[in-house]
Parts: structure tokens; C-alpha cells; sequence
DNA sequence: GCGCTCGATTCAATCGATTGCAATGGGGCG
DNA sequence: CGCCCCATTGCAATCGATTGAATCGAGCGC
């Protein structure tokens, strides 16, 4: 009885054997180098795909220091029980999984609550990755900075400050609330909240945005209700400040689309119509905002763009090349809330 | 002057130089391991801390034959437009994600068009990740089944079918699409249509258990209505297939929840009001379902516990124990819109 | 016929951490 | 005082692929 069932063919040295010539020749006719024969070449490919070879990634990245991966990274300071599944999060992730893949890279995925001034050194550093991408800079703008310092291929999503050493891609936030702000004052609102937590620098600029266009109309001050991120507290959030609204209130700033949509919902629970009694606006215009019932007016962020300018610039500072922040504008997004 | 910003600490062996000791003992000193003296392994983890040393990940990789990794796989096979956003697609990264971590594990996205027979085997045999999980099997069973028959730590979230080797865990999709078309049934509805592709399985399955409800019910033959995934082009093929409706029809099942959203608008932009004149049921109940208006009636799926139930069965696995695949049974969730 | 060139291949070092085994040395015990 | 044991530490092989340098051999020109 014959021994058909080789052994399976793990390593290069395996094939090696098998081809009769040495390992480097088949490291190199795998990778396609024209420095070995063609015929050579051929019939390694084909014993390779006969046995389903793969070399192992493993051993290739460390002798090449390189690993085809990008870290996604999703800091959670401010509110260590947002999920992941947040959808602004998962939009963005999406638009970076399709032009990360498209580009060859694979994407890790990595959700730190940060507890320490360690935890983007520990990533950064791991060697797991060529570079990294942050989705937000939750409270952690200092460790950011610093970690950016030392330099390496790293890009941020978030809010820009004058000075700063990151490299940074965001939408201009201020001017993002200015302009909700500014609509609702238009179409003849009069009293109006803002309904989200105006801590991390992001959502705190909105607020700021929102809280000059109403100072500048000489309107009451606009009082800012916090919410958590967390789908299922979030609602609970929004109901409690809900019940105990001023009844006089014709306008609600929301941080997000999420809170947003969750405060159309908690007011028609109510009765209250929108935007017949109040008028709604919610901030990033995700996919979801145009399908809901009513359709949400929001601010846009144009996330395709944005993502597309964050894995440019960290694509260049890969390859040692410099990037700029950038600050993208933000639009107004008439629908029907609003 | 004198040299006080010491080459970079990079290797375990510049810190073993630092601390006058062998690679070998730092290597057992950071792993806490007893063998080395107490007081040489906290004087080495102080000058790794002090330093900011991080030892390379892949080397030990390499070394120890595990990554720490899981890879999350999503097939687009039937619709290569499906957009890796899809909601559906992100509650579920975000439940994996969220129990990976807490279980020290990293995530690596991989999301694939399925070209050749080979997709699965390279992700699978990279020797990037210790696991795999793929949401979804698309049209990719056969492929699928053969990897799953060299065995390796591998769970997939989809159909259950008979004899199958490979670990799925699911929903009873038929019973789902059943208890969807039983309660439209229950409630008056008469003329019924199913909104979705029922070509891959999961869907297939849903379609067919809506089916034998209508059947059994003697109801007129229930008719199936291709849409896309991606967002952008669903909306436009729900459009269209809406202006050319009988006008009969007063209920609709939709293939997913997302499905049913942009049905709902679809419909509201019509002026025909849900549920009043039509109802429309979901299927996932995504949290998204509880906050739309009018709020989704929908099939629910447990996706926490589905995705703990394929969190678990792969830790098993991957100790080399088996774990049997597992279907879920969903249940009905009433609310607004049918 | 001899040396030389050049294409093809092999050799061996390397990436950086881990780990079985050997070596060292100090203390305890007879 | 000598020997043995055990706690530490060092040594060196190993994981598997990559790559610069060395080698081999065939063909070619003079």
C-alpha cells in the first residue's frame, strides 16, 4: 500500500523537497520573481496550488516587517458602555473596510476602553500592524498627541485644534452646529434645546456652534441635556428629559442622528408631532436619517470623502510622506423634521 | 555631552544588554513567569515600563504558533454591492466584537467577493488568526463544507442544513418567516407579498415558511420581489416594484429589517399608510427596529445570544473539543406597523 | 581550449521572541 | 569541610519565510 496521502505540505522547506530545489527558489518563484526560471516557476505554482500551500503570514511579516494590516481602533473614553455596534461607528468602519480591502490591507479591529496613558502605545507598538486609524478622540486627546509625537502612520478622526501634532480628519463641528442652529432660528423657532453630552471635543464644538447662532439671534440660551451613547440607555435618557421638558420648547438640536431618531420617537410616544410642535435635527446624516419616518433634516459629514482622505493621508504618512489635518464642511441636510 | 536618549529599546535583547541579563530571562521576566528570581523580574518589567518596551508581536507569534486573533469573514457572494455596512453585518461585529475583547481576543475584518473556490482556505490557512468566524454563508455552502471537513476552528452564522459538517449557528428561518405570515394572516390581511431576494439560503428559507403559512391558510400564492442590499439601490428597486403594485395587496414581508424600513418610507411617500392600509413585518429586529415610526413589527432574532452561542462554540473548537451547530428559535415582536 | 559571462540556483544569515536543557553558584546538611 | 540540591540564569535551537552573496554550469568569444 502505497503512502498516497503525502504529508501535508506546511512550509517552504515541505515543497521545497517536493520540487526538488530549495527553499529560497520556491520563496521566490511563489512571489513571482522573474530571477527564477519560468518553467522553474510554473511548476512550482502548480505543486503549490495542487497542495493548497500558503506560506505562513507569520514568518513572512516578521522577516519583512510588514503585515498588511491596518488597526481600526475605537477609543471608548468618555462612555465606556457605548457599543461598538453604535451606527456612526459601523458607517464609518464600513466606508474604511471597502477602501482598505480594495487597497490590499486588511483591517484589525480594536475597542479599548482606556484606563491608562499606555493603551495606543501597547497597539502601536505591538508590530501587528503598518499603521492605524482612530475612530474619535474620545477624551484621549493628550495621550493622542503624544503618542503621534514619536510619529508613526497614524490618523484620527475627530476634532482639530489649532497646534496639534496628530493628523486629523473631521468636518468643522463649530460650523456644523452654527448651521442647525441657524435653521431652526429660521424656520421660527424660538426656544430650543440641545439634546446630547457637549463633553468630548466633537460633540462640545456642536454645542458651542449651536450656542453662538442663538446668542447671535438674541434668542434664550440653549440649555444642553446629556444623553448616553448606548442604544438602550440612551432612550431611557431621552424620555426622562422628555418628561420633564418645557412645554414651550419648539426646537431640539440633537448631538447625532442616533439621538435624533430616538427623540422623534420618544416624542411621538408622547403625542408630540414633529415637526408640527417640534422640529428636529440631527448631526452626521447617516444612511439611515432619509429613511425614517419622518425623514431627518441633519447635518452632513461626508463620511465617503472623509474616510477617503483619512486612509490617503495615512497612506502617505506610511510611505513617509507628510499629511495635513483636514477639516471638512459640513452641510445642511433639509428633510422633513426640521 | 553625553548620550542620554539611549538607542530605542526595540528587542528583547537591547533590554537584556540594559539590564545585564539574557534574552532568555527578560522573555520569562515580562511573562511573569516564577522561574526567574522576584526581585529580577519586577527590576526588568520596571525597565521595560520605564522604556516603553513592547516585545514584537510576530516573532512570538511565529514562535508560539498563536496570534491571539479571530478573523470575522463576510462573504458577499450574491451581492457583491452589499455594502460591508450593512446593519445588519454591524450588530453583529459589534456583539462579536464586544465578547472577543473582553475574551483578550483581537478581530481581523475580512470581507471577501467570493472569485474562486480558494477564498476561504487563504483567509483560513494565512496563519493570521487562531479562529474564524463568517457571518453569513451567501451562496458559498459547498465551499464552506469543504473547508470545514480539514476541521479547524471555524463557526459560521447562517441555515442549518441537514448532515452539514460545518459548525453553523442560526435562526430557524423558516419558522421565522412562518410566525411572520401567520400573524398578517391572524390580523385580516388577505393579498400578501414577500419584499426580498430568496435566493440565498437563509432568505430562501424565510420565503418558504412564509409560503406554507399562506398555503395552509388557502390564500392566494405568495410572490417574491428581488431587491439588492446596498442601500443606495435598494431603495430604488423597493421604488419600483412598489409603483407596479396591486393595489390589493395589504401586507408585506420583508426579507430583513432593513428591507422593511426603507419599504415603510417607500410606502409613506406614496401617501399609503402603515399599517393601516398595508402592514409591513421586519425580520432581525435590529435595535433600529424599536425606533423608527411607525416602530417595526418584526421576527426577531436573538443576535446577543446567537453571537455568544458562536463565541463559545469557537473557544471549543479551538480547545479541539466539538461543538454541534445550534438553531435559535425566533419569536415574534409586535409593534406598530403590522 | 580556456577563461569569462550570465542565468539559475543554493547557501546561510536574518527577523525577534520563546523554551528545553545545561550550567552556575550559594546554602544546607551530614 | 565536602557534597548535593535547588533556585536562577545562560545557551542555543527553533518557529518559517526572505534575501544578499556565493556557487554552479552552460554557452560563447577569441
Amino acid at each position: 500500500m502505497t503512502e498516497t496521502i503525502t504529508r501535508r505540505v506546511r512550509t517552504i522547506a515541505d515543497l521545497a523537497r517536493l520540487a526538488g530545489v530549495s527553499a529560497g527558489t520556491v520563496s521566490r518563484a511563489l512571489a513571482d520573481k522573474t530571477l527564477v526560471n519560468p518553467e522553474t516557476r510554473q511548476r512550482i505554482q502548480s505543486l503549490a496550488r495542487e497542495h493548497g500551500f500558503r506560506p505562513n503570514q507569520m514568518a513572512s511579516n516578521l522577516r519583512t516587517q510588514r503585515t498588511g494590516v491596518i488597526s481600526i481602533i475605537i477609543p471608548l473614553g468618555h462612555d465606556r458602555h457605548q457599543h461598538i455596534s453604535d451606527p456612526f461607528f459601523m458607517t464609518m468602519l464600513g466606508h474604511l473596510a471597502d477602501r482598505l480591502t480594495e487597497s490590499g490591507y486588511q483591517l484589525m479591529l480594536t475597542r479599548v476602553v482606556p484606563d491608562d496613558g499606555d493603551w495606543l502605545d501597547r497597539i502601536v507598538q505591538s508590530g501587528m500592524s503598518d499603521g492605524a486609524i482612530l475612530i474619535g478622540q474620545s477624551d484621549q486627546f493628550d495621550v493622542i498627541e503624544h503618542v503621534a509625537r514619536d510619529y508613526r502612520p497614524l490618523v484620527v478622526w475627530g476634532e482639530h485644534r489649532a497646534g496639534q501634532r496628530q493628523c486629523s480628519v473631521g468636518s468643522d463641528n463649530f460650523g456644523g452646529g452654527r448651521l442647525a442652529a441657524q435653521h431652526l432660528i429660521d424656520s421660527g423657532r424660538r426656544r430650543i434645546i440641545f439634546m446630547g453630552d457637549a463633553g468630548p471635543p466633537e460633540i462640545g464644538a456642536r454645542f458651542k456652534g449651536a450656542q453662538a447662532a442663538i446668542k447671535a439671534a438674541g434668542l434664550p440660551s440653549l440649555p444642553a441635556l446629556d444623553t448616553r451613547l448606548a442604544a438602550d440607555v440612551m432612550a431611557v435618557d431621552i424620555a426622562r428629559h422628555l418628561d420633564a421638558l418645557d412645554p414651550a420648547v419648539d426646537g431640539i438640536i440633537a448631538a447625532s442622528d442616533m439621538i435624533a431618531i430616538n427623540t422623534v420617537r420618544a416624542l411621538a410616544d408622547r403625542g408630540i408631532t414633529v415637526p408640527d410642535r417640534v422640529a428636529v435635527t440631527g448631526y452626521d446624516d447617516l444612511p439611515l436619517a432619509a429613511q425614517t419616518v419622518p425623514s431627518l433634516t441633519t447635518v452632513r459629514q461626508d463620511l465617503a470623502s472623509g474616510t477617503q482622505a483619512m486612509v490617503d493621508a495615512l497612506f502617505a504618512r506610511m510611505r513617509g510622506e507628510d499629511a495635513v489635518s483636514i477639516v471638512l464642511k459640513p452641510t445642511l441636510v433639509v428633510r422633513d423634521s426640521a
